[in-house]
DNA sequence: CCAAGATGGGACCGATCGGTCCGGACTGAT
DNA sequence: ATCAGTCCGGACCGATCGGTCCCATCTTGG
């Protein structure tokens, strides 16, 4: 090696990926628009990117691990109580949508524009749909949930609807429904409802 | 006029378009396309819709009006009882995603694809999911819900929910559990539960 | 039976798509 | 200072995008 490899690219390239994929859709944004806002050229993009498929699936797989991160925090902030822990997903997940890019949820989104169930993107983003459903179905259980599998499953509902909603009726819509419903949901699955 | 106008091209237009938007996404498919499975010449397209922002929006009003129809069937079904006709609405909504083609809803499909407010489908998208929201409330307030608007949203929220993951994680994943997360919130909105 | 003219199939347009490749620039060793 | 090696920007590729236009075809009024 005789010329430094420039480490930053790779991420220069994913931040700027992110904020159009989030901005306009996936689907909606070029390779040759990514490479005008990086500044790149494409040779460097298509090294650390063998096509766009893979460039999606990376954006969503690191969208994973910030959105899991974001919920271990949550999670942490109320150990010992699994019944608020599933309460403060959805908040969480509520505030995520309050920003004026509320442009719904990227992982059914991406789901919604590549259908295609090979895609390297849609794979990801399903997967991290059923990491969190087993995780809320976990937590459902430590809470005692009567059917922590219902529970877990009508929260998803709520999840999912929170960032449809929140993207086409605005945060202010039916999204700003969604901690209320939770609480009910959960505090009827929970013997000692403590949601009140 | 000297040569019959051919009323069915419209509709063959349509038909054909919707399938391969419902399969593919609206945004995957070119007029090209459109062309070749109608077995028409452009030009016809061209003269039926004047750019294919006209023809997605055309395909989600027609869609809206086939929701539409249905929700009030099954409406009709329960007359005299808004409660169970809100919960008949959610079970229409489920039975709609059985089908293999389990695609997710058009409507927010549409938004995730065509992020600009503007876009002519968008519009259409957005003002029926108004409209349902509407609807929605009316019923709750017949019902005579505590809080009609807020029973609304909840719904809205499980529908798309319901559409959302059905796609995703497939019709018997956690949207299998719409219908008794739905019977649950209007339960506890409605003085006297019949959900039961 | 013919002229008028709307209609439909498809060639064609510039722009852009995802992806490849090459020439020049820069680096580090000699 | 020279040279070899590596990496970068951007020209370039065929395919396809949404959209336009031309011409053969067919129908209908006279």
């Amino acid at each position: 090696m005789t010329r430094t490899p420039v480490p930053g690219t790779r991420r220069r390239i994913l931040q700027t990926a992110a904020r159009l994929f989030r901005e306009q859709g996936a689907r909606a944004v070029g390779m040759q628009q990514v490479v005008e806002e990086t500044g790149l050229g494409k040779s460097a993009l298509y090294r650390e990117f063998t096509s766009k498929d893979e460039l999606v699936k990376a954006w969503v797989g690191e969208l994973h691990d910030h959105a899991w991160a974001q919920i271990g925090s949550a999670i942490a902030r109320h150990e010992g109580d699994p019944a608020r822990a599933l309460l403060a997903i959805v908040e969480q997940a509520q505030e995520s949508t309050q920003g004026s890019d509320a442009h719904g949820c990227t992982f059914y989104n991406t789901s919604a524009e590549f259908r295609d169930p090979g895609h390297p993107g849609r794979r990801e983003a399903v997967a991290h749909l059923d990491r969190l459903r087993e995780l809320l179905c976990a937590l459902a259980t430590s809470a005692r949930a009567t059917d922590p599998k219902a529970l877990a499953d009508m929260l998803m509902l709520i999840i999912s609807g929170l960032y449809a909603n929140a993207a086409t009726l605005g945060p202010s819509g039916p999204a700003a429904q969604s901690i209320a419903a939770a609480r009910i949901l959960i505090d009827q699955h929970v013997p000692t409802p403590e949601g009140s």
